[in-house]
DNA sequence: GTCTATAGTGTGATAGAC
DNA sequence: GTCTATCACACTATAGAC
């Protein structure tokens, strides 16, 4: 692995773990095992860094949603599927922390992968739910875009619930509980 | 207003604005109007100043909660009441931001009121969701512990889409669709 | 490309005068 | 109780040698 990869790796762990505040270059420098002129010399700055591992992360959040969603099945199926993916619950959703940084929401160019990635998740959601509504797997009157939204939240507030709670099993009730009220009726 | 008294204010603002790692006591102090020997003579540091104010702040929300919770109306209308709530979406919750705070997490003392506030107020609505249940007005299969971190979940991940994308707008709908899904069957 | 040296600022806290 | 002075350290970045 190339020193500007292992910077960028580094630096998705640390916002991960401790967010873009709590984020030092001196932290990153030091699990990436490269020296500060080095990564100077490789990106201009942590806003610069930031930039660059949050847009990887995002890509593979993307891709590994798509995966599901894009995949077979009906479209209950694929979303309690995406909604029951094995997940590490207590380490949170690393798109989504960024959202309580303020120095992240504050740089628009740190901002917008998060705003689109959310975006993008809500629309595809949306889109395989009206497919279920449509062929009379859903409710007909379901709204989906309102449903997609309640499922990302489930799953971005399910994190906090389990972080909270020092256990993933809130997350799991949380998600348990909206698929029983989707699936019932 | 005594000087303790706004010390904890001041926190209180500013670690919903900028989380721990991200408030400084400088700050905290020219936000109170004190000095530097006045906070360090009411306080031992930040980490007690911060027990202050998240417990002061989970006290509000308690009694907030349950002013709606334990008030008068069906328990579908007390349910709607508390999700439909006033709320100052794009600041999030106080309470819920800290469990993106790792240094918060880590200490036991300041974990506490974090970790009980969800616990009472998942155990607060299950209470409310079986007695709407129990009564007929809810499904009869309908879990309320699962439930209840369902509707939990969905205001704290409302709160991160809204973030995400600038408006309240995803809040809405996400509560919207919960609310939708829980009246519906 | 990577290193060390250095700078300027902020952090979290203590000391001791008033 | 509140003030100013001071501390040791970390942060983010630049400079210039190698």
């Amino acid at each position: 692995m190339s020193t500007p990869d292992r910077l960028i790796e580094s630096t998705r762990e640390l916002l991960w773990e401790r967010g873009y505040v709590g984020t030092s270059p001196r932290a990153i420098q030091q699990r990436a095992g490269a020296g500060q002129g080095s990564m100077y010399h490789h990106f201009s700055g942590k806003p610069d860094l930031a930039l660059a591992a949050i847009t990887r992360t995002a890509e593979e959040m993307r891709a590994g949603v798509e995966e599901i969603l894009g995949g077979p099945g009906t479209a209950v199926e694929r979303v309690s599927a995406y909604l029951r993916r094995e997940r590490e619950v207590l380490r949170g959703c690393p798109i989504g922390r960024l959202t309580q940084d303020p120095d992240v929401m504050a740089d628009p160019a740190l901002r917008r992968p998060v705003e689109e990635t959310f975006a993008w998740l809500r629309d595809r959601l949306a889109e395989v739910l009206a497919e279920g509504r449509d062929l009379g797997e859903l409710d007909a009157g379901l709204d989906p875009g309102a449903t997609a939204a309640t499922i990302v939240a489930v799953l971005q507030g399910g994190y906090v619930l389990a972080r909270a709670a020092g256990t993933p099993e809130p997350f799991h009730q949380a998600v348990e509980g909206v698929l029983a009220l989707l699936s019932h009726p």
